[in-house]
DNA sequence: GCCGGAATGGAATAAATATTCCAAAACGCA
DNA sequence: TGCGTTTTGGAATATTTATTCCATTCCGGC
C-alpha cells in the first residue's frame, strides 16, 4: 500500500488521482477525501486547521492525507492551487455573467442560465409561498396514517423524491406511479392523507385520483403552480410554487426544496407529538 | 497625513481607498500601491514577502502601506481578499450546528435552509463543475443512438427527471427504471450511452449496470457527488456535484440543474449537427 | 552645510501555521 | 479472546510568515 508516488502536477492530475486514491480508505481518510473532492475550489485560500474543520477531522488527519495523495505535505499541496489560481471568478454575479457570455449555446452557458433561473425560483419561493397553507399542509400530513404522493409526467420525479425522504424518515407513504396502470385507488383510506403534486398541462390521473380521496374523505395536500389549478377547490393545503424559467424550460428546483422541507418538518412532527 | 482610518469592507471599497491614498505618497509607498493596484487578484494567495518581492520594496514597506489603507496589517487586509472569495463556508456550518442544537424548527424555518442549501449548491456548481467534463459529457450523448439513464433511490428522481426531458425533447431514452426486478441490460447496445447517476450510499444496480454498459462498449456518463464513487473510474464522463446538505437532508437541487442543462445541449447538439 | 521631521531597511520578535511523532484506540484475524 | 497491524488524536516541535522597532538615510528649509 505504501505508494512512494510522484504529486499530481495539474489539477485535472489531482482529480485523478483523487478518485484513483479513494477506491479503498479507513474512515478519517475518506472524510477528507470527500470534503476536498467537494471543496477543491477553496484549498488555494484555507489553512490546514480549516480544511480539517470543514472535514471534521483533526489536522494530522489531512496532513497524512495530503502525503497519501503524494505531496510533501499540505504547504505542497496548496501550492498546486495557489499557482493555478485564476480568480476569473470574483464573485457569483460576475462569474455568471461570464459564464453566460460564453459560446451561445455552449453547454455551461446553457448551464449557467438553469442556475440561474433556479437560483430565481428559490429566492421568489421564500417571498411567495403560503407559510399558512404550509403549517396547514404540515398539520393534515403529520396528522395521516399513511401519506398517498401522486404526480406524473413533469411532477414525477417530486413524487419518487417524496417517497425516498419519507421512506427515510420512517415515515409510511406510498407511491402512486400507475405501474402497469393499477390505480390502487383501494389503498387510500380513512386517516390516510394525499400529497398531489401536479402542473400544467395537469395529469388526468393526478386529478382522477385527487376526486377519488375527496370522496373519501381523504385530505389532499397539493403542490401546484397556480391558484386556479383544477384541483385547487377541495384540497385542504394548497402550496404554489412559481419556477422561473429558461427558454421552454422549467426545472423543479424550488418543488425540490418545498418538497424536502415539507417532509422533514412532518416526520419532526410526528416523532414530536403525533396529534 | 495621519488618518485614523477605518478599513475598507468590500474589494470596491477597497479599490476606492487605494485611489484616493493615491494623489501623494512617497516612493516606496507609491511603489506599493502600483503594484498591489495591478496585482488585486494575487493578494488572497500571496505572502507579505511575495508582494513586497512584486513590488521590490521590503516587507516593513507593505506593512506600512497596509495599515496606511486602514488595515491593522498584512493579514487583516487579505482577509478581504479571502472571504470575497470563498464566501458563506463557516458561517453556514455555525448556523447547521445551533440548528442541531436546538429543537426542530417551524415548517417555515425549515423551507428556508433547505433553500438556503440550494442557493449555495448552485453557487457552489458554477465554480466547481469541470467544463471539460461538461463538454465531453454532452459530445458522447450527442452522439449516441439512444441514451439509457439509471439512477436508485436518492438518485432515481433525477434519473426519472431525465427521462421526462428526453422525451420531451425527442431524444430517445430508455430508464432503467428496475420495476418488476427486470434488468433490460440486453437493451444496451453497440451505439448507446448510458447516464448513470448515483450518490453514496451507492446503489448496486447502478453500479453493475454501468459495469456491463463498460464490457459492452457503451460510454458511460457519469453524475455523482464525489469523485471517490466508485463508478468513476471507466466513465467516458464523470460530472462531480457537490451539494450543501442541512442536516443529514441533502436535496438535488445542483444535480437537477446539471441534469435539464445537460439534456437541452444534448438535444441541441443532436439537431445542429449528430457526428 | 546644518537641523528637524519624514521615510526607509533590515534585524529582532511575535504569531500563525504546518508538520512530526508517539501513545492510545480500533481493527482484523486466528 | 489475544495478538499484530493499522489508524487515530493530540501534544510537541519546526517552519514559515507577519509585525514591530529602531538606527540610519533622505530631503526640504534655513
Amino acid at each position: 500500500m505504501t505508494k512512494p508516488r510522484t504529486a499530481p502536477a495539474t489539477i485535472e492530475a489531482f482529480r485523478d488521482r483523487l478518485a484513483e486514491v479513494s477506491v479503498d480508505l479507513p474512515r478519517r481518510m475518506r472524510q477528507c477525501a470527500d470534503f476536498i473532492a467537494g471543496n477543491l475550489d477553496r484549498i488555494a485560500v484555507s489553512t490546514v486547521a480549516d480544511i480539517a474543520g470543514g472535514a471534521n477531522v483533526p489536522p494530522s488527519a489531512v496532513m497524512r492525507f495530503c502525503q497519501l495523495l503524494g505531496f510533501a505535505g499540505y504547504s505542497d499541496m496548496q501550492k498546486l492551487f495557489r499557482d493555478a489560481y485564476a480568480p476569473g471568478l470574483p464573485d457569483y454575479a460576475t462569474r455568471l455573467r461570464n459564464l453566460k457570455a460564453g459560446p451561445a449555446g455552449s453547454p455551461a452557458a446553457i448551464l449557467a442560465e438553469f442556475v440561474d433561473a433556479g437560483r430565481m425560483s428559490l429566492e421568489s419561493l421564500t417571498k411567495t409561498l403560503d407559510e399558512a397553507a404550509l403549517n396547514a399542509a404540515v398539520a393534515v400530513l403529520a396528522g395521516a396514517g399513511a401519506v398517498h404522493i401522486v404526480g406524473r409526467r413533469r411532477s414525477f420525479p417530486i413524487a419518487a423524491y417524496f417517497a425516498y425522504i419519507f421512506e427515510k424518515l420512517s415515515v409510511p407513504a406510498i407511491l402512486h406511479d400507475g405501474v402497469g396502470q393499477l390505480d390502487h385507488g383501494h389503498a387510500l383510506r380513512a386517516g390516510d392523507a394525499l400529497i398531489a403534486i401536479t402542473f400544467a398541462p395537469y395529469a388526468e390521473e393526478t386529478h382522477s385520483l385527487a376526486q377519488l380521496a375527496r370522496v373519501r374523505g381523504v385530505p389532499v395536500v397539493l403542490l401546484t403552480d397556480r391558484v386556479t389549478s383544477p384541483l385547487a377547490r377541495g384540497a385542504s393545503a394548497v402550496l404554489t410554487i412559481a419556477e422561473v424559467d429558461f427558454g421552454a424550460f422549467r426545472a423543479p428546483t424550488a418543488t425540490i426544496a418545498v418538497a424536502v422541507a415539507l417532509a422533514v418538518a412532518v416526520a419532526a412532527a410526528r416523532d414530536g407529538g403525533p396529534e
